[in-house]
Parts: C-alpha cells; structure tokens; sequence
DNA sequence: AAAGATTGACACGTCAATCTTA
DNA sequence: TAAGATTGACGTGTCAATCTTT
C-alpha cells in the first residue's frame, strides 16, 4: 500500500517554484508601498479604485467587490483611512446611494504618489526576467490556474 | 509630458492574472487545509518539515529558515501546536543543542491526515489544467520571477 | 424582512525589547 | 557580547452579531 500520491517530480518542483512565489511576491510589494507610499497594497487598490471611478466615489459595496474585499474588511480599512484623511465617507444625499468615500484630492496624489514606485517595484519583481514571449506564457498559464480555482 | 509609464497591454494583462492567482491561490489552500486537517497552512508545512526531519527534531532556527519563517513568528506558532500538543519543545539535553520540538507521533498523524486533502487540493487548484508541457513552463516562469526577486 | 454597512472579539504576523546561554 | 529564542504590544483580517434603511 502506497501513501496516497504526492505530485510527481515535474508538478512537485514547478509548486514549489510557484509556492515560493506566492509567498514572496506579496510581501515585497507590500514593503515596498509601505516604504514609499506609506500604505498597505490593499489600501493602494481602495484608492487607486476610488480615484478611477466616476466622481470619485463609490459604494461600499462595489468597491468592495472591485477589490475583492469583504465588507467588514473594506469598512475597517476605510475607518482608517478616513481617520488619516485620505478618503471621505458621504451618506445618502437623497435616494438609496450612499457613497462611502470621495477620496480627497489631495490625498489621491496620495495614490499617484505611490504609483511610480509601484509600478517600478512589479517590473522589477515579476518582469525583468521574462522574455517578450515568457510574459504571454505567464499569462495563459495563471489564466488556468485560476480556471481551476474559480471551477473549485 | 506622460505619466510614469504603467506596464504595456501585455504585461499588464499578466500581472492582473498573476496578481489573481497571487490573491485567490493561498486563501483556498489556506480554507482548505483548515477544514479537513484543522490547522493553518503555514502550521501545516511546520508539522510537515519536523515530520521529515531526522529524529523529528530541528532547532527553532533551522526551522525558521526552511519554512521561510521569522524565528519570532515561528516561536508563536510553536506554542500554539505545543498547546494543543502537536510538537513538542525540548530543552537542550546537554552540549547547544536545544531542541524546538519533537513531533508526537500521535499527531504527526495529524499532518499525515492533512496531507493527501491537501495534495489533492494542490492539483485540483493548480495541475488539473496544466498541460504536461506547462509543468515545466510555471516552472521555468517562476524561477525568473523568483531570481527578479532575490536579486532585489 | 432583506440588503447594505458597521462593530467587536478574536487569531495571526511583525516589530522591538528582552531573556538566555555560550 | 553575540546568537538563539521568547514575549508583549500593536496592526490588520475574519467571523458573527448588530445596526440601518428601504
């Protein structure tokens, strides 16, 4: 009797590769916003969200569904950010919309701010490396990746 | 003059995926693992390492450092399964050699129990898709990203 | 009542300070 | 003193309970 399969030793290098990526990436980027913006990743998305939408104001719920966010996490994170000034909740002018945030516009340079050094952070991190035709591969592969995940 | 340039259309593609899989990837194994085996990923590979070491016993440094771990963040980790009895911690028989745990084998069974849940999961979420070719390709892909990385 | 949103308690990770032992 | 390890305080995410508004 044998134990229940492992991955053979193609799948079992190519998760560990992956495996480590998952772990790593993430926390650079976090580091590097949090160095040079001086905010989370997740709160670099609320704004840059924010700053993208239309009058620059969204509903807790959309926002929360653009950043694939709970609504108790989101509404913990805008607390904080309001609290610093960056982002402005706006209860129902009339009518059932309640807008939880108009980023300030001061603070979405805030957002661009932080941007440069983002984007210079994700080239270096993830592109440097890859070939004109690597990053087409990576796409496709991360694509079924995520076919399986979401068929889960 | 221009914005700071973001990343082309193909690059910008990629990241989208990848930044999916990056998000949605460690949380389904995470749910995963604490459904079926009651314990967190990262506790997961902790009991998992000490199961492969020689006697099931490494130092809280060495531990550390395979599971890419602060000793700190490890430290709190290892009362907590020492508290619900999964590892042991042994103090220095004699000589500097202080032993962070020893492993029971009752609950090695626990990672034994994890294991081919987790294995399974690994597949479905991740291979199911992958052509045999492909294995190879994520490998080679993340191993670029991983260097883009650690050169950082 | 149901959808939208908030809150509080709790779990985990990080950082800095501390303890321990060679 | 320096390396190994632990601890406590703090920030953030999750879950469940709650409040609010229609």
């Amino acid at each position: 009797v044998r134990e229940p399969r492992w991955l053979d030793d193609d799948e079992q290098h190519a998760w560990r590769q992956l495996a480590a990526v998952i772990l790593k990436l993430p926390s650079e980027l976090e580091a590097q916003l949090r160095r040079d913006a001086g905010m989370s990743h997740f709160e670099y998305w609320v704004i840059a969200l924010l700053s993208e939408a239309p009058d620059q104001t969204l509903r807790m719920s959309q926002l929360a569904a653009q950043a694939n966010a709970s609504l108790s996490r989101l509404s913990h994170v805008v607390s904080r950010l309001e609290k610093r000034g960056w982002v402005t909740r706006r209860p129902v002018p009339r009518r059932r919309t309640r807008h939880p945030g108009r980023a300030h516009r001061r603070r979405l340079g805030a957002g661009r701010r932080g941007r440069p050094g983002h984007v210079a952070a994700v080239r270096q991190l993830v592109f440097d490396r890859l070939g004109p035709d690597d990053v087409g591969e990576l796409a496709r592969l991360c694509a079924a990746i995520l076919e399986g995940i979401d068929a889960h």
